[in-house]
DNA sequence: CATGAATGAGCCTTCATTCAT
DNA sequence: GATGAATGAAGGCTCATTCAT
């Protein structure tokens, strides 16, 4: 197994996905973008649904490195959740075919691939639960909000505004000042103040 | 042309594709699902995708007025916020489909299709813009926030949390509680207290 | 019946199958073109073969009327050879639709749609084998060439002038030279001097 | 690619097409008779259209070819054109089923396929204009004759003839004997004497 | 392991024809 | 007779996947 070839595919694969869309991409195209045979493919993903999850779950895993690492590097629970958010909003600018996925395939992916079970997404989720539960802890933040919808919902207010960047042609608009409305608006929200 | 044959149609398509997607339903099992011969359905739309347009923007109409009632029978900025959380959570719960739709292939449209400017899901969220303005000006929320910023986090925060009770088999956790800890949060998060 | 509705239907046909084709012409298309309902096409006529074949049998005869009067105006077989020439080569350029059908629907149809005799094409055709065994009885032409074989020579010949000019766009070259030369080689092969 | 299976779906096309005609033809059945899967035949042909084309464009090249040789191994224009005559009839007798697309699918070719411009047709048209030529420059034939007019004549009517035996379901008249009258009329049309 | 030609099931869309009004 | 909405069979083309080399 030449794991070089397999990253080739896999970055190929993001490329494509996000360019087309997963069901109009085409596996010969992402070969091809890959330099390999369209038959290749097939020796290091089992189909093309494959190649899509196994996007989510290795992809995720530098992603989810770097934004542990990002909050690790802050004391108190706010500072953190300000890193979680400014780390993935530099994410989605510095790899925005990676954030397209995110953003628009991998619902889809959690509806309709039934072997896809979300690992290192819900992995990712989680470490906005952790520091929830810290600051609930240590009395940052109130005691009455379930980690796990504050998890939810400040992704999915980060993954709307950020959609909305990557679908919006210009790009006119500054992602980091969005990302100061959201940490002011949910940690004030949250805040034990 | 028979208006009531659209509705099926559209009704039928909604169902459809909500439980197989918009790329693997077929328009035949529309059709068959509507009572109509498979031709009928280009009678009343260009293609499979018009058809998806078609219900964004017509099925987004009851909802936005829903919307609109529900949030015009409350007197504060604040309860108007609450009304127009509960009244999205209660369309999840009894329009599951559509709701379904709008969580996951809403955002392929948006980006997939080109002839789709999303008129309506606009108009969907510029209720909540209007909310926060109203708020802002009567000294209820901060001024610092930017409304559109917010309607795009509020939306996006319900909409997670959304997605994840609709894809949840189970569906035993409570729609309502996590609504109230939205507004919780948000309403917090964007108070002038 | 309503003879008007009819006439309607044959003339409006005969614009849709000279610009479109025989197979990619709606019928429609002709319907609308004709100021009638689909389906009144047919209380006129069997099918979409039939429509075309009553062009062919129905719009000949007024063809075969003015080809059969210039000819007749005409003492030599030398000048009814002629003046039937000069008289196809007018009808090409007044209508140029039905000259259409004829150089390019024709021959499929011929073979095509079974139902097909043909008789008009073949009474068009006669006028000049009556010529020839006129010529050939009176000592004008040769009597070595069977009028049968001559007049699907002349015939092809002409039409095969005609075809190129009817695709060529600019038209620009005179049909009436050409004309010209078709009879000088046609009487010269044919004389008897 | 494997260059016999594009021969093979090519002849394929060529009988069914002739068979059928182009419209009615299934790539489907062409595909079978070529022994090789529907999709396959998009690998070595865009579309139908393609296919259509590439037959008239490859398979006239040994048409021309057996043209050309035939008229070279004469010495007068005379006996040249007769060769030319007497080389289409073979033809014609020899492939039938190409003969027939030339005759009844090559006028619709030019005027609906907008990609086709027919270069291989009309360089077989040439060598009767190069031969009319050759015949003037040489004083064997009239030099008012246009070359460019004659060639479309003779086609015309050697056409015109063909076409008619091939449609005759019993053949028996003698292709031949059309062939030298064929050759009287128009040699002695364009002659000099 | 790698290749890429070959496969063939699958689907959107068209349109001649029908028939209830 | 006239209408035109409805029908549904049909077919061109695509593309994920396979497999002989």
């Amino acid at each position: 197994m030449d794991a070089n070839k397999r990253t080739r595919l896999l970055k190929a694969a993001v490329k494509v996905f996000a360019r087309d869309g997963f069901f109009k991409a085409k596996v010969e195209e992402i070969a091809r973008m890959a330099n390999v045979a369209t038959g290749t493919t097939y020796l290091y993903f089992e189909n093309k649904d494959d190649l899509l999850i196994s996007i989510f779950e290795e992809e995720m895993v530098p992603i989810i490195e770097a934004s542990e690492k990002a909050v690790s590097e802050q004391k108190t629970a706010f500072d953190k959740i300000v890193a979680f958010i400014t780390n993935h909003l530099h994410m989605v600018q510095e790899s925005p075919d990676m954030a397209q996925l995110l953003e628009v395939e991998l619902r889809q992916s959690s509806k309709f691939i039934h072997t896809y079970s979300g690992t290192k997404f819900k992995e990712y989720l989680d470490i906005i639960a952790r520091i929830v539960a810290e600051g609930q802890k240590n009395g940052e933040f109130r005691s009455d909000i379930h980690p796990s919808i504050f998890k939810q919902m400040l992704f999915g207010a980060i993954d709307q505004i950020c959609l909305n960047w990557t679908l919006s042609k210009s790009k006119k608009y500054d992602l980091e000042k969005s990302g100061e409305q959201i940490a002011a608006i949910m940690l004030n929200g949250i805040s034990n103040r």
